[in-house]
DNA sequence: GCATAATACGAGTATATACACGCATCGGCC
DNA sequence: GGCCGATGCGTGTATATACTCGTATTATGC
């Protein structure tokens, strides 16, 4: 007769190493992010930031809320990310059309650190994909962006 | 007559959030994150925790510099990630075969605090799946194994 | 017009991540 | 046996990430 469900799924567990999404996906973006990072050695813009910086030059003027839903990041981490950048005079922020919003923009100074980092991003990027192979790049990013759209719908 | 390099690529970085590899990563790491720790939510792990204890526990003893290498992490990043798992006696350390190694592994408590999340992760690793379609997570676990394995060259 | 829900934001707290640096220890070389 | 590079770790510092909570403002229902 059944005994019921196991107490300890333990040796499920073995294969969490391979199958587990989260896990691939956090090693491949430490990975990555090491991968880019090493172009930007020296810079004074780390990869995440120049992303970033890329992103609120494309998006223009945005409110914090519009922004961090583009990149899919909580609003409170956004507002964080951004101070260093704010810090060294590359965006700034004015009262939106509320009193209660703000919007994000560029500064000159920023278009000039983003234009003198974009060598950098462009030699990771091109050793990215060269080690990657360009075929299996694209598989690659359209899976990212499937993966991305999950979040959309939430 | 060639008038030399362009000055200023902005107009390029305006497909960076298209064609840049470490954004689209890092967005997709935050959007499955958030998506498993859902299911983790109200458990005292989070999903990132869980995998490296299921780690661990799977890898038995190591020391953290090959735990670390094994995640593809930095060897002070899992020095700190592990503390709270130590600090709630899910792992222990003891001294390797150097007196400057040390060795980390699973407590039972921390074999119990696996097998009760581990439906958690279940529960968070179906949904993925089925939200996604098996082929893409499938293509999407390739891309991300294949990515990860330029860091082992590295 | 006013009470209330909804929206937009920041601060506090905690984890996740990595680099530079320094300390302790081990192995090889003389 | 002692020096010296190599190895293994932790700490300090900084960024990256998200949740909870509190405050201010706006929109809505009556």
């Amino acid at each position: 007769m059944p005994r019921g469900p196991r107490p300890f799924d333990l040796a499920d567990c073995a294969h969490i190493g391979a199958n587990c999404t989260l896990f691939n996906l956090r090693k491949a973006s430490r990975v990555v992010t090491q991968f880019y990072d090493e172009s930007f050695r020296g810079a004074r813009l780390r990869g995440t930031q120049f992303a970033l910086l890329a992103g609120i030059y494309w998006r223009g003027t945005a409110t914090l809320t519009e922004l961090a839903r583009l990149l899919a990041m909580d609003r409170t981490t956004l507002t964080r990310n951004l101070r260093p950048l704010r810090t060294r005079g590359l965006i700034f922020t004015v009262p939106g059309r509320d009193r209660r919003s703000r919007s994000v923009s560029i500064t000159a100074r920023g278009r000039r650190a983003l234009s003198m980092a974009f060598p950098r991003w462009q030699n990771a990027q091109s050793r990215f994909v060269r080690r990657l192979g360009r075929t299996q790049w694209r598989k690659l990013m359209h899976s990212l962006q499937a993966a991305v759209r999950l979040g959309d719908s939430v």
